[in-house]
DNA sequence: CAACAGTTTAGAATTATTATAATGTAGATT
DNA sequence: AATCTACATTATAATAATTCTAAACTGTTG
């Protein structure tokens, strides 16, 4: 359980200052067997859980942020409301649930390779995402 | 250039009220060659400029909303900060220029069809939609 | 362990969006 | 065409989400 000598390592190799909050956070987002997606929202009410003391909104924020400018943390914007960060920083696809506001990760045999035909001249492809939409069978439509 | 009798007409069918806002909204989306994208913000630049007299924000806000639900405008979400509202209304993918935060449409033709092997049960795919992100070929990276 | 640079913090400021309540207007009714 | 009614528009206020600020604090370096 004390694998927190990792997360300073690695904070350190990004050129993060292992600060408290910055261990603290990456124990609570990759101290699990699986990668997950959470909202700001979400991480604030998990942290503020999880210790004793209170951390500021503004540093939540600033660390995600400062997380994912270094890449360890990406984000999956669904529409202008609803915007995920995902503790997976490969190129993957998801699945959106639309009952239950869901991120589902897609595993690489989910989704056979893209094959994208156009090109655009002086441009190169940073990553190609697919975003599936699911909904219950039954109560059609959204 | 007086196709507004179609827009009056457009606007009964899905039942809203062709007030002249909303018609006034339907000729600088509709009344072009080719669909495109914009912002909320775009959009109230596009109307001021285009209308003598003021319109109001929070009718802009009510009127693409409206126009969204009944199938009119379709919302693609970059990230939390860019959101677009596309008068494309079929499922379509799309190329994002980092660069330019240009959104570009995709013809059928430029991607093949994706294959989803994955099926989540209970729940029937509404969509489908592949985002292609692109960036100048030099400059290395974002 | 002193000094510095980067970090956290609370709260203010900013931005984007939505709600409110008064006024206006489209379309139906007469 | 005058009137009526339900829905729209408007300016403004309210709310929500995010960022900024400046002071206090804390890792890190030497």
């Amino acid at each position: 359980m004390k694998k927190n000598c990792n997360f300073i390592e690695k904070l350190r190799e990004v050129g993060l200052r292992p600060t408290k909050q910055r261990v603290k956070m990456c124990e609570v987002l990759y101290n699990r067997v699986k990668t997950f997606h959470f909202t700001i929202n979400d991480l604030v009410k998990m942290l503020s859980e999880e210790m004793n003391q209170k951390i500021s909104l503004a540093t939540v924020y600033n660390t995600v942020h400062a997380f994912e400018k270094k890449g360890y943390l990406k984000e999956i914007s669904i529409d202008s409301h609803r915007s995920y960060f995902d503790t997976n920083t490969s190129v993957h696809h998801h699945f959106f649930d639309e009952d239950t506001n869901e991120l589902i990760d897609c595993d690489e045999s989910d989704i056979d390779k893209i094959n994208i035909r156009k090109n655009i001249i002086g441009k190169k492809i940073n990553s190609v995402e697919v975003l599936v939409r699911v909904a219950s069978d039954n109560q059609n439509q959204k």
